[in-house]
DNA sequence: CCGCGGGCCTGAGAGC
DNA sequence: TGCTCTCAGGCCCGCG
């Protein structure tokens, strides 16, 4: 389920009750996610104090005094659950944990400051391994990815001479992490249509001969941190709301201005076009064929 | 290198 | 109401 700004927003939610604590207690109800827990999982997370919550394309990263990074993936279905001291971690509980758990709560952290977090996944597709840290941008699942679109390296020209050698389309380009990291199928049909750009174009037509960026890689970069900027401020106003009380973290509403609109007119000012759905790759596109070329 | 199909899983929604 | 079917925001693999 989440693109880069839901993946942002959780880490926002789990930075304050999550850094400076102590895992006290880990329950692994589900070891089966997409890749089985490790054997050691608990093991290497207890007593350990978490110095840091990150985030690096859809992954997060807990890093922790031993050295070691918890690296979690969201998959498509899965959130984070907040609660504090009198709901799901009151000391009974603690020592015994209710046999009814609700359902697809497959980890449970116990934090040293009263918080519990626990991480739903109906899907399970979602994964969490333990990586020391100075393996942690070597290791497989990292090696690859591309560069972070809201960091200053991520700009026309490094956006153009990834696409100048792609013979996919645009939209697949977007979509490929190694291209730039976090973009999911919401966000790049919104970048697209912000930036007026058809995704069934090639690729490499946003860069020159040369491949140096031309006109439309501008307006594409432009689109994408704004597109994602917005949501990530959406995302940090629903964050709001759960302070005090239980938190759902993982999913947000956010307006979308063409992913599953179609049929409705295209909102780009002075355009009377109609949003349009394609598949491209297996996945569903929505575009506005008027506006966006 | 590329697109495609299939797979991993469960749940929501549409249609009958 | 309940059944069946399709589809879903991610990612990986093998095939041609």
């Amino acid at each position: 389920m989440p693109e880069l700004p839901e993946v942002e927003t959780v880490r926002r939610g789990l930075a304050p009750v999550m850094e400076g604590a102590r895992i006290v207690r880990v329950e692994a109800r589900r070891p089966d996610l997409r890749r089985p827990l490790p054997h050691d999982f608990v093991k290497r997370l207890e007593g350990q104090t978490v110095t840091g919550i990150g985030r690096r394309a859809k992954y997060l990263t807990a890093d922790l005094a031993s050295g070691d990074v918890l690296l979690m993936h969201l998959g498509m279905s899965g959130s984070f659950r907040v609660s504090h001291d009198g709901k799901g971690a009151t000391p009974g509980e603690f020592h015994h944990p209710r046999p009814t758990a609700p359902a697809h709560d497959h980890v449970v952290f116990h934090m040293s400051s009263g918080a519990t977090v626990t991480f739903n996944d109906p899907r399970r597709f979602g994964l969490m391994l333990i990586v020391p840290r100075r393996e942690l941008a070597d290791h497989p699942l990292m090696r690859e990815v591309g560069p972070e679109p809201l960091g200053n390296a991520f700009d026309a020209n490094l956006l153009a001479a990834a696409c100048a050698l792609k013979k996919t389309s645009l939209k697949a380009a977007l979509l490929d992490q190694t291209v730039v990291a976090g973009l999911g199928n919401i966000y790049v049909c919104e970048a697209l249509h912000r930036a007026r750009l058809s995704p069934k174009r090639r690729a490499s037509t946003i860069a020159t001969r040369t491949g140096a960026p031309n006109a439309r890689a501008v307006a594409l970069v432009e689109a994408i941190k704004a597109v994602l900027n917005d949501a990530i401020k959406a995302g940090g106003s629903s964050l709001r709301n759960h302070r005090d009380t239980d938190g759902e973290l993982g999913y947000f509403q956010h307006h979308f201005r063409v992913y599953d609109r179609e049929g409705e007119p295209c909102v780009t000012p002075g355009c009377r076009g109609t949003v349009k759905r394609i598949v491209q790759n297996g996945r569903s596109t929505f575009f506005c064929p008027t506006c966006q070329r």
